[in-house]
DNA sequence: CTGATATTAGTACCAAGTGCTAATAGTGGA
DNA sequence: TCCACTATTAGCACTTGGTACTAATATCAG
């Protein structure tokens, strides 16, 4: 039996963004309906031509590579940021970040967003970790979005180094704390001299 | 005065590269020479047409976005393995493990290999990271390969814990350690009882 | 059964090409 | 100087994957 409207546009729309690679062709055959139908779902939709679809993953990728900015080396995404203060990044746990076996996240993932923080918090698009240390208090599953919380807690510009401290959460409870010792590749303007 | 064809066609491959999303009458407008003698160019230089170009960029991206961060269970190769014992991985850090600044590794990188093997190590596939302490001596680049060695050096069974302790080395030289306490899920053999 | 909604069909048109043929311009060498 | 050859330009038919629009059918609900 042939679905509705509604639920064929529900799918297209899944389909579309599954593979936007997909034509109008293409998507008439999976449905079996006209192309013309194909169109005008699209249109009531709003969902763009494929040309149009491409281009926009296109320039998306461009406009990353070619903007460079720490902001896209963060894994997970920044919400709030007080350079060389604190920062907050959101990151949805996705089923690819699990263990298939019990849903809980890897905890490199964990330690992704919380350093990448520490990374973007500081000053200097050049840190580097030099040490850290972690606890994984409790485990977070699929589905779930993690608030990581950094704050510098220390400096040292004589040794071009920073404490940083992460702690995340889920719904308010404190799943993960990281501690990070970062090293900044460029002088900070203080003290001028080399 | 107009260039010669070499200079025009190496003006064209950079042209191109800089903004894949030029066509061939902006291109034709640009360099003074009809639409006709672009596309001959293009022929040449084997340079495809706007849209595969497009395309081309955007494959890339979607294909990026999905692996994004490591999908597999174990970042980097693991080429041999003792359960309980010890284990040693590769990984091979290439572009897009980099910052694009100064093609050093991100830590998450780094961290996710010895935090992949010291969960491999254990005999059991359940095993979380409870807490970790991690140490970045040395800046990896692109196109090396980092060894990983775990050792389980310490265990207590009772409470289902056991310590990993991780090198990681580049040409012989130590560029990470790190030390892993992990918990085991589920109930080893050893007691039988819940 | 009537009207509204949904679907299909068909036409003209567009962008940004490919592929091909043919004409013209420019230039270098004997 | 003229010939040969390369480079450039022009024009036409055709392709994809569409848009925009009109018109004809289906389908279903009241």
């Amino acid at each position: 039996m042939k679905k509705t409207k509604k639920e064929r546009q529900l799918a297209l729309t899944a389909s579309i963004k599954e593979n936007p690679f997909v034509t109008d062709e293409e998507l008439s055959a999976n449905f079996n309906v006209s192309v013309q139908t194909i169109r005008l779902d699209r249109m009531e939709l709003s969902i763009p031509e494929l040309r149009e679809r491409i281009k926009h993953v296109a320039v998306k990728t461009f406009d990353d590579e070619v903007k460079s900015l720490p902001i896209d080396e963060v894994i997970g995404e920044i919400i709030d940021i007080e350079l060389d203060e604190k920062a907050i990044s959101l990151f949805d746990v996705k089923p690819e970040h699990v263990f298939q076996r019990n849903q809980i996240a890897r905890g490199h993932h964990l330690f992704a967003q919380a350093n990448s923080l520490a990374v973007a918090v500081m000053n200097d698009e050049l840190a580097l970790t030099v040490k850290s240390e972690l606890q994984f208090l409790r485990s977070v599953k699929a589905g779930q979005r993690v608030v990581a919380k950094a704050q510098v807690i220390d400096r040292n510009p004589e040794k071009n180094r920073a404490y940083v401290k992460v702690v995340s959460s889920v719904d308010q409870v404190t799943v993960f704390i990281g501690t990070f010792e970062m090293y900044r590749m460029t002088e900070q303007s203080e003290g001028e001299g080399n």
